[in-house]
DNA sequence: GTTATTCGGACATTTAATATCCGAATAATG
DNA sequence: CATTATTCGGATATTAAATGTCCGAATAAC
């Protein structure tokens, strides 16, 4: 039961994002250098996020990425979701219907009390992160943060942050 | 993030030893046999069981696994933990000390707020199978289930449960 | 039209999950 | 008490997935 890293440099890179002014962006390889982290596996999560729509992609000079919609729309949940996959964590794999005592397909139309408890259990997991948006965590970094450090951030997003086309 | 099919089996294996007389036992190769999963496979787990003191294990002819304590007093969430491990899905790795405006290892004495996010909903994960137990689910198939399908228990467990000695 | 630049998907590598086997330990038996 | 059959326990292969890397396709600037 282990969440990959990419989902942690994906919210990360997200969370970069939502602090840009509108309609500009970061190129895949500047937000991995931020980081510190591969850019070729950064990219491949930026890709994922793309794909889900959370972020728009602009191809070419002056190219990058950013957010495809508002961050107070964009929730911890809907990054771990395009980077994991959206299937539930528990698979039931009915072995219920297996062995001596095995149950028939037509008995086992309503899912088995312990595939049941842990649908409930990652709904809880899933409402937890739905209820963290892009926005609360931008939030609470201002708040935390020393300004000489949010000092030092704006000064690396005037080196590095691009103006993208509006139309993609 | 993918829950191993181990809890799985571990969850249907200790909701079987949950229905046995006190004092009696299944040995490995019977519980597997039952759900229709490869005995040696299924072995390990119950080996994962038993060092996490969920269930007690008897060597020798006769031989087998227990429960180690009530029903009432296993929860989901201790098998899950015994099969996964106790560490979080989620690991930070902190990498806002990486990059050009790496904070200093000081400055980060307090969870970063997204690795807070992840710990809570993981907390919500955690409780929620916490509140399910061994007890609860036993309860619930008995009364899902059709008479005869409970006959059938009934008839292989008189065929296969062993009595264990009481001091292992 | 040409070129520089960037994203996108295909391709290796490493790690973890899955499955299996053989030795250590124990209880029944003579 | 020694022997033997039987069972669990840890060490060992195999397979799938996560991690990391590369080159071609597409786009914008010139």
């Amino acid at each position: 039961m282990q969440i990959s890293k990419g989902v942690e440099w994906a919210v990360h890179a997200a969370s970069m994002m939502a602090a840009l002014p509108e309609g500009r962006g970061l190129k895949a390889a500047a937000l991995a250098h931020y980081h510190g982290v591969p850019t070729a596996y950064m990219a491949k999560q930026l890709q994922a996020l793309s794909k889900a729509g959370i972020v728009q992609s602009s191809r070419g000079a002056h190219g990058g990425y950013r957010l495809a919609k508002p961050a107070t729309d964009i929730s911890l949940w809907d990054i771990t979701a395009a980077i994991e996959g959206h299937g539930p964590a528990f698979r039931c794999t009915e072995i219920r219907q297996n062995g001596p005592c095995g149950l028939k397909r037509k008995d086992c139309k309503r899912p088995c009390q312990i595939a049941a408890a842990f649908s409930s259990a990652e709904r809880a997991f899933r409402d937890s992160l739905k209820a963290v948006t892009l926005a609360h965590i931008g939030l609470q970094v201002v708040r935390d943060s020393e300004p000489e450090h949010l000092s030092d951030i704006m000064h690396w997003l005037e080196s590095e942050v691009m103006p993208l086309s509006d139309t993609p």
